[in-house]
This record gives C-alpha cells, structure tokens and sequence, in this order.
DNA sequence: GCTGGCGTTGACGTCCGGGGGAAGGTTTAC
DNA sequence: GTAAACCTTCCCCCGGACGTCAACGCCAGC
C-alpha cells in the first residue's frame, strides 16, 4: 500500500504521514522505485496514533503505545511505557482540570460581587417601591 | 510618571507597555520631549489589566474593564459590558473544564482497562501462587 | 562634553505543535 | 500521452504576549 492509500483509509493526509515519518513515529519501507510501502500493520499503528490524538494526545506521548504494537503486544497500552503516559496524561489532566476550576470560581466571585455592586447602586439610587407605593405612585 | 516608572510599579516591564499603547488598551499622553507620560489613573488601569490577566483573562477581554474605569466609574466591572465578559468567561471555561473532564474519563476508562487485561495476563501466565505452594515450591 | 541611562520607533524572533502548500522532478495508471 | 500520484525540499502559518535587537534622541551628572 502507498501513502496515499494509507492515508485515506486512515482519514488523514499523506502530509501528515510524511511527517510522522519524519518524526521517526511511522517510518516506511521503500519500494524499488523510492515510493513509500505500507502495510495492514502500519495502518493499525495509524489508527492508534489518530486514537490517541482524538484523546487529546499530543504525537510524542503517543510513541511508547505505536512502539509497543510494533513491538508485537496485542494492544498499544500493553507495556509498561504506555501506562505511564497514561498516568502522566491523567495527572496533567487534573492539574489542569482543577486550575481551571479554580480560576472559574475566582472569576465567578468577581462576577456575583459586581452584580451585588451594581443592585445595591441601582436599590439606593432608585428605592424599591413596596406594593403599596407601586399603586399610588403610578 | 515615565514608562519604566509605570512599568516597575506595576510589575511588568516597558516593552509590554508599548505593546499595551500599540493595541490601543492603554494609550499614553506624550511629554514635550516624546515621551509617554502616564499617571495614577494609568496605574489604576495597569492594575485592572494584570489582574484579569491573573484570572486568566486575554488582553482583548480586558478592554471592557479598562475603558469602564476610564469612563469613571470606581471599578472596571461596574459597567454590563464587563459583566458580559464575566458571563461569557464563565461559560467558557464551564465548556473548557467540560471537556476536559471528558477526556479524563476516557483516559481513566483506557487506563484500567489496560491496567486489567495486564493483570489478566499476569495471572494466567504465572497462576497466582497461594499460602500453601508458596512454602513448598522454596 | 561626554558617558550612561533612559526614552523613541520599527522590525523581526520566540514558543508550541501539527501540519499546509508550492516548486520542481519521477513514476505509475489508464 | 497525459493525468494522477508520488518524491524531496523548502518555507509558511496559526495565536498570544511579548522578547530582542538596531539605530537613534534626550537629559542628568561630573
């Protein structure tokens, strides 16, 4: 199979695969005539590498789990390696998660102070009108 | 007050300050010699901006606030206009932290499922060894 | 009067990852 | 025979918030 096989039936570009290979994360044979030559096996290693990335993998972290379905394992995440990227991946995840998390409750404390601000304004600017003053007045 | 007095006062440094004036955020009045001269309504408006930009606030978001103080008004979030940006920060990270829970979850699914099938692996290739073969095979 | 430190503008560099796109040349496929 | 697919090499780009010169002007102190 050439690039632009692979590519397609991966849903992605020959670009794409070019740089993967210049990455050293999907090197390809050669045929005789220079084209790049792929197999069922790259294909499968593609697809863990499009996988890993729609998980919010970046390319390097997905190299440990391709060199580990190269290196004969049933599943990309069957070697140790992987499992730290795993681990990493998820502690990252939460660190970010809970830096978010806080910034959101910083910004929604500033918000509920300036909305408390502006009510307190407009109440002693404009004095509530009670029900009974409501009728009389309009 | 000149800009690396500015500068210093509010902890950032001259080149941010152009670049602040180059955005049109924070434009300067010019001393008969060229230079920027600011004052203390400068630094009041600094402060607001390096203090969004702490919340997590891009330059662009903190304009709003900067032109609410400029107008008068005693805190930058006193106009509906900055308050808008609040909400739609809000909303933003919500969707931000949303979607990083999300990726946690599968990353956390992957991660024991792998965890699991090696511990499968490991355990019908060197069949748990209980109390009683452990004494006799050492 | 000169050195040093501040100021000015403008332009380009950086960081980061993940490619995009074009030029210019082979090889293959119909 | 020609169009499509492939090859390599090269630079470009995205965004955000500046950093980093270069080459000059202004001013205070000694």
């Amino acid at each position: 199979m050439r690039i632009g096989e692979l590519a397609e039936r991966a849903g992605t570009t020959t670009r794409a695969l070019r740089y993967y290979e210049q990455l050293g994360l999907l090197p390809a044979r050669r045929a005789g005539n220079g084209y790049r030559a792929y197999d069922e096996g790259d294909l499968r290693l593609l697809r863990e590498i499009r996988t890993l990335q729609d998980f919010g993998f970046g390319l390097e972290e997905t190299r440990p789990f391709v060199e580990c379905l190269r290196a004969g394992h049933p599943e990309g995440d069957s070697c140790p390696a992987s499992l730290e990227v795993y681990e990493r991946k998820l502690a990252e995840l939460d660190d970010c998660i809970e830096r978010l998390r806080e910034a959101r409750e910083r910004v929604a404390g500033q918000f509920e102070r300036a909305v408390r601000a502006r009510d307190d304004l407009a109440a002693s600017e404009q004095p509530p009108r009670c029900e009974l003053t409501k009728t009389t007045e309009e």
